[in-house]
DNA sequence: CAATGACCATACTGTGTCGTATGGAAAAGC
DNA sequence: GCTTTTCCATACGACACAGTATGGTCATTG
């Protein structure tokens, strides 16, 4: 005995892809685990991010996630790993724009994180600030995350001729305000909303 | 048997305090409990409001809690009632203004709220918040907190001179800015975050 | 074909939690 | 003083969950 194989913490899914790439089978990856945890995470919460419950999700037994993952605590470093990197990811498309059109960009950016289309992903961001009131390690890549944002949004205000300060304190309006609106229920306060929305992305934008 | 006493959902206070109001003892009464579980609420978030954990606190067994709270879920409704009661009360103390020191008033709002001392305020708030996303009777109280305190400070930003559709959009920004800046981390962001915020401030208020 | 390793199921321990049942102590009421 | 009511402790059953141990199945490899 003793001679089982050390499991990695997260077991790579790089070194040695089983065969190529076809299906030659239908088995879990821990990336697969990782997208299953996000979804759940942004249902229930990273106290709802249960073992059993995701196992069952993915329709095996705790026996194959304590194959791929040390532990519990193994799996949510994961999921912080992969949000963080699809973040920055998203955020270097979302701010790569041609000059002269950073206020268009800057709109557009209000609009994606407060449409409804994007539940998910607000969900998502909303469960993980939540958890990262408790958990230094959420905490630091929550920080991370919004440091990347705020520098990026403040060079679209910066080129669009405004202050380093100004700008500064325009994308940190612009991000507070985004995720305040989400955080709040005001469908009943106005019959126009779009009219109200529009006005608030005029105010933080607009010189 | 079966002659137990009926206990009411949420045990009364008022009928009946014991005495007068004199220390004739240490005995919980709901208030008691409704308070620390807000104080764990804060902390914890409501996942972590475990009835044993709660009794703990209070010095005493569960037994005591399931005689005063029918069960978990009345412990969690009279948190939703006294914080809706408490935050209202707050809003009318924070709106009520004399003529002409409506921006006053209202850039002492956003201190208040941003201000670190209020750090326990702002917890329950957000835990709250979190805790609506999943809950609807707390979307509901979050809901009715929401807009009330959108309407009163409208009212403040109509009486300083704005068009009512402008005072709108200037109120929801208000708190939408305010809980946006509560669940961000931006603290390396500037070295001067007092002057950012002052710059907040002023664009949210300044006609 | 035999051996190895990857992947998963099953069974188990231990802990934390909800809710109930019941008894005890102290105050309140008669 | 005796009974009733109030408030709390203790003990219990049921369940959900984390993590471990161990064995089984199948594909891959030599």
């Amino acid at each position: 005995m003793e001679n089982k194989p050390v499991k990695p913490l997260i077991k790579s899914s790089s070194a040695k892809p089983r065969k190529r790439a076809a299906a030659v089978r239908t088995q879990l990856d821990p990336e697969r685990w990782v997208d299953e945890a996000i979804d759940v995470l942004a249902k229930e919460g990273v106290t709802g991010l249960r073992v059993e419950v995701l196992a069952k999700r993915c329709g095996v037994t705790k026996g194959s996630f304590y194959w791929h993952f040390k532990d519990r605590q193994a799996l949510l470093c994961a999921v912080l790993e992969q949000w963080k990197i699809g973040r920055i990811r998203d955020i270097e498309k979302m701010t790569s724009v041609t000059a002269g059109n950073e206020r268009q960009q800057l709109h557009y950016a209000i609009e994606v994180y407060g449409a409804s289309r994007n539940r998910k992903g607000m969900s998502i961001e909303l469960a993980i600030r939540d958890w990262a009131r408790h958990d230094p390690q959420a905490a630091a890549v929550v920080e991370a995350v919004d440091l990347y944002r705020l520098d990026c949004t403040r060079k679209l205000f910066v080129e669009s001729g405004m202050s380093d300060a100004e700008a500064k304190s325009r994308s940190l309006l612009l991000y507070a305000c985004v995720f305040g609106l989400s955080l709040m229920h005001y469908t009943h306060f106005d019959d126009n909303l779009s009219d109200l929305k529009q006005r608030i992305a005029e105010r933080i934008i607009a010189s």
